[in-house]
DNA sequence: ATTTTATGTCAGTCATATTGACTTATATGC
DNA sequence: GCATATAAGTCAATATGACTGACATAAAAT
């Protein structure tokens, strides 16, 4: 009897905790977004721009397929946001040294300061996460998280990952 | 020199380490929900349609203006979503026992079956995660997940959260 | 010289969300 | 009991971010 109760208990807790994983990273996502959100309304911009912004921010020189990549989204789909922050001046292109087909994107001062402000909020939710569980909870949280991610984006955060971006 | 190096070196791994939180959370949510979101096109539904089927399953009997409350948008955004599920017999309404005017939600058959092919994907997920992670990293992950997320939808968490559930 | 690749563009469509205005039914407070 | 508030729903217009498909141009690679 004891045997059966708590083996449905045990599949309770599971099923409870699984569902709250699905919820924190819900909540989590959200929470992480609607401040940069409201800033970007006030520029006229969307959360497609702040990922460009992000990410020319984080790899400057970045090409216009390796930001397709990153993002997953079709050309056409990038165009209009990017063509409106090159427009707006928050992001400048220049033809690769050695493919002059490419277009290396990146941040202008003004892209700098935009990118900043938006992240900035994000930094300091994540820091202040961070300090308030500790050190060896950020570390399981590294390690679920990763864990999370799937394959083909798990590179990024390897060293070989870091190290082929580099390479340009 | 020593002292103004290594305070450099902090400061970067510090904005290094802050940036690698903020991609962990865009790409493990975005590995989260490419799994249920090509299921859900065979259906002709979206991600929006996984999120009603999702806490409706969640909390049997929410009502709209708690559902509301819960995914943040507003009524007529839930409505088409909320229309079609009824139509498509995937979920149903019965009228508050207490309070006439609330529609009690509950998933059918058929939107239980949904529900579990959409979430299996991602309790199995995170089980893997989890699993490979072990149970030291489990605790860590919550705290920072939890830390993350803001204070309103804190709450859906705690103890006092879950029994105010209960009153219905 | 041909083919492939990197980028860009035009056109049409869809899903999800918004604001604003208004309706109906029911509950609640005085 | 009547006025007001609340729960839910609807109509209309609009914005954002995504998609498919077709086609164009320049430069690199074979």
């Amino acid at each position: 009897m004891t045997d059966i109760k708590s083996g449905v208990n045990l599949l309770f807790l599971r099923e409870e905790e699984l569902r709250q994983g699905i919820e924190l990273l819900y909540f989590a996502y959200r929470g992480f977004t609607e401040e940069p959100d409201a800033i970007l309304a006030d520029y006229g911009f969307g959360r497609a721009h702040h990922r460009v912004i992000y990410f020319v921010g984080r790899r400057p020189g970045i090409t216009v397929s390796e930001l397709l990549a990153t993002l997953r989204i079709t050309k056409q789909s990038l165009s209009r946001v990017l063509g409106q922050l090159i427009d707006d001046q928050f992001i400048t292109q220049r033809p690769g040294l050695r493919d002059r087909r490419q277009r290396l994107l990146e941040l202008t001062a003004k892209g700098v300061d935009l990118e900043r402000l938006l992240t900035e909020k994000q930094r300091a939710r994540i820091a202040a996460a961070y300090r308030e569980a500790g050190p060896e909870a950020v570390e399981g949280f590294r390690k679920v998280m990763l864990g999370l991610i799937g394959e083909a984006d798990r590179r990024s955060f390897t060293a070989a990952g870091l190290r082929a971006r580099e390479r340009r």
